[in-house]
DNA sequence: ACCTGAACACCGTTCAAGT
DNA sequence: ACCTGAACACCGTTCAAGT
């Protein structure tokens, strides 16, 4: 075939493609034969368009990481209402950021490990410490927020922490685990379990920054 | 050489020197070939030890995480002064815990992504509820406390969130991101932007549970 | 039981050749 | 500029053969 009068391929074409069979089949059911096949394309032809491989992962895990809202953040969000707080719109923000990744729980692992120097995730730490600093947070604790932040929520999205227990009473020798008794019924209600878990920390998170909020005012 | 007398390699062995492998030089420069060669022996020998190189993989994770001290939990600790709080010893366990991952970074990827079936897991998992459950806290929200642990700590040795940032003013265009113009200088002290971020975090989730842990215990 | 070398079906990436 | 097939240097894993 060799070059064609129109480009078969473009990075978002990639990305896009890409992001679809990660989501079906997870990060390892992507080789670069196997992308290029689905594109209808052979292998080498994905390096006119990306360095590497990794380069790929990197830009579906941005277009993941631009999906979520920030919109929280903006300066007249509710004006009607009257109610913005930073508070509040951590809480949305922290809410929408974990309902993403869970929608695209595969490419997580990529979006938590890089060093997030892709646009999307500097057009994120923007938005919070703007936000953060315009309500009255000193830029220093303003960085922090953004960065804590996102240490929870990925890591709530990477690892499920009730899918390590199994449904089995007999798992937990109470010699080993004494205080496991009753673990075997967390395997049946996983996703509550997780749910409830990030909840009580979100919440908890917003609950202890507002103590330090109220302690960096009244100075 | 066929099978030898004595036998060349053992499950010790073997998690042992992954470890000291993935510590210097990551989890991608663990090849069965490689790991095989290390250990003096053949590729396939391995096999008679593990199913599969995953498997190697999270006996590793594990090893990591056998090592995160749990004695804050006992519930004979620090008797002698009679200061042990649940705040506290969650505070000392969260800065315990990202200590040792922090050690080992190259596996922590490996660890929060697993869904922590894996014993020393569970150990963590018995000790955080056990000793939640004894200071008070309903079981529900013991469980609870247990994740959100987890979550943000694995989440904050996973990523860094300052090595997102380059050092040069000019990679943060004002247009696309209006509250960036002191970005780079996150990037020479990305260590304690991260460090100061873990602080502030867990200080805030636990300030948080303290305010949960009144209203429960107020009715 | 525990090691070996050979083999299978893959990889990511490079590169010269085609238009 | 953008695609191709061939090639390189790898992979994880299986398996028959050796003791």
């Amino acid at each position: 075939m060799a070059r064609p009068r129109k480009p078969l391929l473009s990075r978002e074409r990639i990305i896009e493609t890409a992001g679809v069979l990660i989501d079906a089949e997870g990060v390892e059911a992507i080789s670069t034969r196997r992308l290029a096949a689905e594109l209808g394309v052979s292998g080498p032809s994905l390096y006119n368009h990306f360095r590497t491989k990794d380069e790929i992962l990197e830009a579906v895990a941005d277009a993941v990481q631009a999906q979520v809202d920030l919109s929280m953040f903006d300066a007249g969000a509710h004006p009607e209402s009257g109610d913005w707080g930073w508070d509040t719109a951590l809480h949305d923000w922290g809410v929408a950021y974990r309902a993403t990744l869970k929608a695209h729980p595969h490419i997580v692992p990529v979006l938590a490990l890089g060093p997030g120097r892709r646009p999307a995730g500097l057009r994120v730490a923007d938005a919070v410490f703007g936000a953060m600093v315009r309500a009255g947070w000193p830029p220093a604790q303003a960085t922090s927020i953004g960065a804590l932040m996102r240490y929870f929520v990925t890591g709530s999205a990477l690892g499920s922490f009730a899918r390590g227990f199994v449904d089995d009473q007999a798992a937990y020798d109470p010699t080993d685990y004494p205080h496991l008794g009753q673990a075997h019924l967390l395997a049946e209600r996983q996703e509550q379990v997780d749910e409830g878990a990030f909840e009580t920390g979100l919440r908890a998170i917003i609950d202890g920054l507002r103590v330090q909020f109220a302690a960096i005012a009244e100075k």
